[in-house]
DNA sequence: GCGGTTTGATTAATCGTTTAATCAGGCATA
DNA sequence: TATGCCTGATTAAACGATTAATCAAACCGC
């Protein structure tokens, strides 16, 4: 009935060659004491019998699984391949594997998923974790993704600047009146974008924010932003917090007749996949996944390796925030100073 | 050095009970033979210390180690967290974790990540293949999703049916001359799409199709698609093989002042996040992921648990085909037989 | 009251790896 | 030559769970 695995072990190698597993073992870690002729020929006969070493037996000498714990609790936002591609790219690098767990955008759950990876015997995971909640430390050392303004994050980009980023390149432009539009006030990250974006402006320039799930609280999931009556105010600029949002103000305007870059300009954040190939191109600010992902991953390998005894442990990076880059693309351009507004009587 | 495991084990709930392991092993796993009050004590005192099984200890004993593996070879799909989601839910149902591998769309490495899989001890795996590409049995049971009329698919969304109900919802609507937009011509899903809108045209229509991948080849990536010629060759819908690729045409069509859906319709495919909430929101076909990993995840399942010795099969379910789901919304509608050609002028 | 079955528990082996402890020689030094 | 050290290997004890085999006692019919 039990299924007995299908390779050789160490045993198999070391009858095969006249010598001892625990010789066998230490050959091929390179840790005891093996005269270099031996080592030699024990590697050959591994290779060639095709050994691949037992994680299950050794997960259950060291303690350690070799893996690392993914919680994405909100599996819903576009930007999640990225990071998870990411992740996975540090992680295996390092030479852990990644089990995923999601929530599936619901609060309560998240604990259970993180609870899950727990029974899983993780070795530490990675947190990105959903708005406006805070982790309190796992049984296992945790990385947190999030925003530098939140406390304990791990490392992160630099939402803040990327906002900035933003800004100057519209005040570059001649944008005096920018509309921004969010989603969800509570996320920290789209709070960061905001705020860099706010502290970026000139003096003589001013802004709005509209946050599209207040407004669909009353009008319905889907329902229009009224951009057009946006314009028409005088808003010659709209800072979406997320390309996703940014595509949505896009094509409500290109319905409306509304040019882009022409009459207003549209900008994004995150330089998601369909960015670079809508019409016109989105103007975004990206941040450097891999370069994230990596410090997350080897700040928690450290830790790892550090913490003999296994406990709950809230990581910390040395860089803990990581600038984006701005994507200039053709969605912004000169602010027109008066919109054509025949188009704007057929509303 | 060695780190121990934290919480409490058999053996020490069988000291503290006063009890052998063997038997505390038995009450909770209902297997052997205990008596209901012993089961009940063991229980509840295991319970109360907060006893987690060691996965190591189990893998061990067992061969088998309660972890699936995800392959997503071309991670840049944006059905990516809609096929991760549903399979780790579907998976986690079942009491398996969910180990993620992408080959970050690299043909090459595609056999690796499935090695690296394989070595880390998963019992079986689930992998969407990339395009045209064949899998060769694993040293694990494996699950494919990709298409029907794939030789060795598992199951699949029924994508050529997904493509009549487009072809018959567009016929219904009045439109006679369909621009089939692609990305890639190997695609299996993408070729069964297209075969499905094909057959399920009227005698008196007619449909070109048009390849992404090939024009950029040539015009570069990002270019225009140049949609706007194809309405004045009298085109009225363009069916995109996915949202992506609908997005792409939407914007491009809007650009040029052309209206969606008063002067042409668009479709797409896979209900992507955007789809909802773009202007206007996107027409298109979905597939019942849930369903589909449901059905993969209880295969391999169900292989597993029959497979006393460990080998590598691939997978077969009942079901193999999983009706797509026609979903319309207002990027489509009544075919206009004279576009505006006013607006042409400035192209 | 005696062989035989059933019940409820224990014993002990096993999965594959790591690693501390031990040991047998060889070699150098006193 | 006896002592000590170094080298290169072996022995054996874990890690934590599962499970076949065993065993003691109770219970049954005859």
């Amino acid at each position: 009935m039990a299924s007995p695995r299908p390779g050789p072990n160490l045993s198999k190698i070391a009858t095969s060659l006249g010598v001892s597993v625990a010789t066998v073992s230490n050959a091929l870690s390179g840790k005891g004491r093996v005269s270099g002729q031996l080592v030699e020929r024990i590697r050959e006969h591994a290779a060639e019998l095709g050994y691949v070493p037992s994680q299950a037996g050794r997960a259950l000498r060291t303690g350690r699984s070799g893996v690392l714990g993914l919680v994405l609790p909100d599996i819903a936002n576009p930007l999640f391949p990225k990071i998870a591609q990411a992740i996975e790219f540090a992680a295996s690098a390092a030479g852990y594997g990644v089990l995923i767990a999601d929530s599936r955008g619901d609060v309560a759950t998240q604990t259970e998923a993180i609870n899950r990876l727990v029974e899983r015997g993780v070795d530490g995971m990675v947190i990105i974790p959903r708005r406006a909640t805070r982790i309190s430390s796992a049984a296992c050392p945790v990385a947190v993704i999030d925003t530098p303004s939140t406390p304990g994050n791990t490392v992160a980009a630099d939402h803040w600047q990327g906002g900035r980023e933003i800004a100057e390149h519209l005040a570059g432009l001649g944008h005096r009146r920018i509309l921004i539009i969010g989603n969800n006030q509570e996320s920290n990250v789209q709070n960061d974008r905001a705020g860099g974006i706010r502290s970026g402006m000139r003096p003589d320039m001013h802004s709005e924010t509209l946050w599209i799930e207040k407004l669909e609280q009353d009008a319905g999931s889907g329902c229009p932003l009224g951009l057009a009556e946006k314009v028409r105010q005088g808003f010659t600029a709209f800072a979406a917090l997320s390309d996703l949002q940014a595509l949505r103000a896009l094509t409500e305007l290109q319905q409306a007749g509304i040019t882009v870059p022409a009459d207003v300009s549209v900008t994004g954040f995150d330089d998601l996949i369909w960015s670079p190939v809508v019409t016109p191109p989105l103007t975004t600010v990206r941040m450097d996944m891999d370069r994230i992902a990596g410090i997350a991953v080897s700040a928690l390998a450290d830790t790892i390796r550090r913490n003999s005894i296994r406990e709950g442990v809230l990581v910390t990076a040395e860089i803990e925030r990581v600038a984006m880059q701005l994507i200039v693309r053709q969605s912004s351009g000169p602010a027109n100073p008066a919109p054509k507004t025949s188009e704007m009587e057929n509303m």
